[in-house]
DNA sequence: GACGCATACTCGTATAGACGAGTGGGCAAG
DNA sequence: CTTGCCCACTCGTCTATACGAGTATGCGTC
C-alpha cells in the first residue's frame, strides 16, 4: 500500500487557500486520477489529521465538501468511501408510445427487466384529493382529483417517486381507480374510455431534495433530483392527466429525439 | 419586528434529533411559512446563539445544511439569506425548428429579450482540437474537432456554458470556424451547405458541479447543474455536431413535447 | 460635499477537547 | 463451535475560543 504522502502530497502553506480546500483538492485530484476507486475507502480523518497535522474539523470540512460535490459519501462507524456510480436508467422520449402498451407488466418493470435489474414498486396509494393550485391549473381546474402514488426501486434501491393526478369525473369508478389499472396502465384504460392520447408534454427541472425526498429515495448528501411534470392530452386537446416525478438524479439520463423541422 | 422566539420557537430538548438538525428545522419551516421571505436576511449567527444557548459551530452546522438544501445562502461580511428564485429561462423542444432560424440574431439573444431580459455572450473561443472519446464516439470517430465554446449571461449572471463539436472535415475553412458564424446560426451555415438537418438527440442529466463549474457559472452551494448533449443528425443519418451544455439549474425549465403515436 | 478612517458587525477559518454511537474483530466463557 | 462481550476504530455531535476578512456606517477631516 502506498504512503499518504505520495498518494496525497503535502499542503502549500504559502497559498492563500483555505486549508480545507487544498486538503479537499488532494483528495479530489487523488480520486480523478483513480488513486481512489469507486467504493474505496478513503483514509479515515485521523490519518488525514495526523497526515497534514491539521484538526479534525478542518479535516471535516474538506470532506464535507466531497460530499457536496457528490464525490464521497460517508458512512457512521465505517468510514468515508468514493461514490459509487450506480447504473443508470435510461428513458427514452418514445417510452410512452402506443406500441409498448400492449404488455401485461408496466412500462418501468418490462424495461428495468431488459436492463437486467429487478424491478419493485412501492407504497402505491390511490386517493381522491383536492388539488394543488398548480396541479389544479394544468388540469383544467377541477375540483376533485384522484391521485396514484407510488415509489419505484431497482435492485432494492428507491429511485423515483411519482404522483399522477386525474381529474375526478373522468377517473372515477373505473379501472383506473384501482390499485392495478391493468395491462398496460392507465394510458391504454384511458384509451379505452375514448380519449385517444395525442401528445405529452414534459417540463424538466433540477433542485436539490428537500428532507422528505431524501427520506423516501434514501438520497446520500450531494445527489440532486430531477423534477419532471408530464401532462398528457387527448386528441381533442383536454389535459388528462399530469404525472409529477421525482427522479434520484444519479439513477438517470432522460432522453429525447426532436425532429429539426 | 416579531421576537425570534415567536418566529423559530424553541428546541426540544428530549429529542434525540441533532441540535443543528433540529435548528435548520426550525429555520426551514419559519421559510417556508413565508416568515422569512426570498432575500430576506435570516438571523445572524451571533443571534442564533443566543436564542437557541448553542454554541456556534451548531448554529453554523445548521445553516450549512439550509444552503446544501438551496434554501439559504450566505455572503461574506454581511449574512445569511433566503435563497431569491430567479427567473428561470424556459427551452421549449421547438427551439431549434427551421423557422427560429432566419433571424440575424441567435436563438439565445432573441428569446431572452423576448422575455425581457438582458442576454450576453462571453468568451467566444474557436479551436481544433483531439476530441475526448466521448465526444469522437457521438461524431462518428473523427481524428479532429472544431470546438466552438461560450458562455450565456442573463442580466449580467452566467447561466449557460456550451461547447459544440464538429467534425473538422466538416467546418474548416467555412463561415462555421469564425467567431461570429452569422444570422442562423452554425445549424443555418450547416444547411447552406447541403446538410439538412433531420433531428437532434437531447441527453439529460443532473449533478453537482465541479469546482469549475461552480467558477464559470458563479454558482451557490446548493444549486445542481444540468447537463444537457445535444446531438444534431442531418438527412443522411450522420452526426454533424455535438453540442455539451451545462446550465445552472435554478436558471431553467426544459420543456418537451413528445407524440403520443 | 468628498474622502478616508475607525469601528462594529457579519461570516470564514482553524484549534483543542470531549463524549456519543455505529461497526467489526478478537477473545473468553459456555 | 457458538455465543456474548469488550475493545478499537470509525464518524457524529457539541463546546469554547481565537483570529482573519468582507461590509456598512458614521464621523471627522479636508
Amino acid at each position: 500500500m502506498p504512503s499518504l504522502t505520495s498518494v496525497l502530497g503535502a499542503l502549500d502553506p504559502t497559498s492563500d487557500r483555505a486549508v480545507f480546500r487544498q486538503i479537499a483538492d488532494r483528495l479530489r485530484e487523488a480520486i480523478d486520477k483513480g488513486r481512489f476507486k469507486e467504493g474505496d475507502k478513503l483514509p479515515s480523518e485521523t490519518e488525514l489529521v495526523e497526515h497534514f497535522g491539521v484538526s479534525r474539523m478542518t479535516v471535516r470540512n474538506a470532506l464535507a465538501l466531497l460530499q457536496q460535490e457528490g464525490l464521497a459519501v460517508s458512512e457512521h462507524g465505517k468510514g468515508v468511501f468514493v461514490r459509487p456510480r450506480p447504473p443508470v436508467r435510461r428513458l427514452a422520449s418514445d417510452r410512452f408510445a402506443r406500441r409498448h402498451r400492449d404488455q401485461g407488466k408496466s412500462a418501468f418493470t418490462v424495461e428495468a427487466e431488459a436492463a437486467g435489474s429487478r424491478p419493485e414498486v412501492d407504497s402505491l396509494e390511490v386517493k381522491e384529493e383536492r388539488p394543488s393550485q398548480d396541479i389544479a391549473a394544468r388540469l383544467g381546474s377541477p375540483r376533485k382529483v384522484l391521485a396514484r402514488r407510488r415509489r419505484y426501486l431497482l435492485d432494492g434501491r428507491p429511485v423515483e417517486f411519482a404522483t399522477s393526478y386525474l381529474p375526478l369525473d373522468l377517473a372515477r369508478d373505473t379501472p383506473i381507480a384501482q390499485p392495478n389499472p391493468g395491462p398496460g396502465g392507465i394510458y391504454a384504460r384511458l384509451e379505452e374510455m375514448g380519449h385517444r392520447l395525442d401528445h405529452f408534454d414534459e417540463e424538466i427541472r433540477a433542485r436539490m431534495p428537500s428532507p422528505a425526498e431524501v427520506r423516501t429515495l434514501h438520497l446520500a448528501s450531494g445527489v440532486p433530483v430531477i423534477h419532471l411534470i408530464r401532462t398528457a392530452f387527448d386528441a381533442e386537446g383536454r389535459a388528462v392527466e399530469v404525472c409529477d416525478t421525482v427522479m434520484a438524479a444519479d439513477a438517470y439520463v432522460l432522453s429525447y429525439q426532436l425532429p429539426a423541422t
